[in-house]
DNA sequence: CCCTGCAACTGAACGATGCAAAGATTCGTC
DNA sequence: GACGAATCTTTGCATCGTTCAGTTGCAGGG
């Protein structure tokens, strides 16, 4: 296979040595091979090849593979808060849209687990560097805790316990459901809903 | 500094071609960096520099990186376990232990957070490839279960959610402070005691 | 219209890593 | 003392992240 002809996904008029578009097709082509090969072999090289171009060619765009990284999992972070701030819109009561906020939270864990992982695993863990993925990071949380922050009679504080217990209820099966150090269904109601329901139960009292 | 009186670490008698030790070594090493450099900085060569042989002599004692790690992780759910149940002694009732196993859960986790990643982390997913790992790694959550499951008037199915919503919540925090989404203090109590008490007082009714 | 400057991309290279294969050395055992 | 097995060394390979000196193409000023 000759270089030219194979390598380069011959766009539409003519020969580019400029791809135009490598950014985001490098971001659209990390999220594909993380879901169909696993993080683990996600690498800058494969990126580039299943792109079309050099392998250096990213380092235009992205200072780092870490930056690359950051970007899908911001991108991810969004698409998460999405997702939750949809399913609970429409819930009358408090306890409503908690469920329904947190369940979404581990539909979405588990039904990208991959990108779960980049998003809340070591390789980010210095965050701190990039303060947007810190504040896309921030939104998920931000739902539940407006949420519990909204109710009359609570003070401060005890929301923020509830706010941290539920985060840490919420985040914690999630990482044990892709971890498989669990199963859902070992419960009786043989589904998250079932658990987030009764799990948000413990906290009925001050939810009302 | 020369190779030979540089690299060795000169076991007392005299030159040995052979470690002699070097399973043990090796693991003690990688315990070692694990705190020093952090698990990204865990390379096999590095042990082996640390360790004073040939970076391919590790593959006499373990078949993978993998198996390495796997030993090490397990090594770390046996500390772990043991930590638990140390501080779980003396108590009197039911929630008493529980609020024990929390604490002593979490502050191992935030006390060896590297080692803590590498337990849970993804490089080990495949966990079932290592028997006993999986075996020494569930004794901590039979520690909290255990518990739940020895009282009286309280049936299976209730006891397993309750042992699945704790080893979430407990789980849960422990990643959130150790990836630093979160800190301890922000809650009244201002320490992990204070806010596992809080917690565990969710189940106050069942606990008795 | 050309020229110049700049951003995007190439090609080659460096060091580090996990791992395999083959040889050297020591240990245990008959 | 010899021999086989276990342990360790040497060498080498493929891959990876990253850097760097060039090459290519575009846009704006003369």
């Amino acid at each position: 296979m000759q270089d030219s002809a194979e390598r380069r996904p011959s766009f539409g008029k003519k020969f580019k040595y400029h791809h135009g578009a490598l950014k985001p097709a490098l971001l659209a082509a990390a999220e594909e091979i993380l879901v169909t090969q696993g993080l683990e072999n996600l690498s800058l090289r494969a990126l580039a090849r299943a792109t079309g171009v050099t392998q250096a060619a990213p380092y235009s765009h992205f200072a780092d593979k870490d930056e690359l990284l950051a970007a899908v999992a911001e991108a991810g972070f969004q698409r998460l808060a999405l997702q939750m701030a949809d399913e609970a819109t429409g819930q009358p009561d408090a306890r409503g849209r908690i469920e329904k906020l947190i369940a979404a939270y581990i539909r979405f864990a588990v039904a990208n687990d991959q990108l779960f992982c980049l998003m809340f695993g070591r390789e980010l863990a210095e965050m701190k560097n990039y303060p947007t993925l810190a504040m896309t990071a921030g939104k998920s949380y931000a739902l539940i805790s407006a949420v519990l922050a909204r109710r009359a009679g609570v003070d401060a504080e005890e929301t923020r316990f509830q706010t941290l217990a539920i985060w840490s209820l919420c985040h914690g099966l999630a990482q044990l459901i892709m971890d498989e150090r669990v199963e859902v269904g070992q419960f009786g109601a043989h589904d998250i809903d079932g658990f987030v329901r009764r799990a948000v139960g413990l906290f009925a009292a001050q939810l009302g």
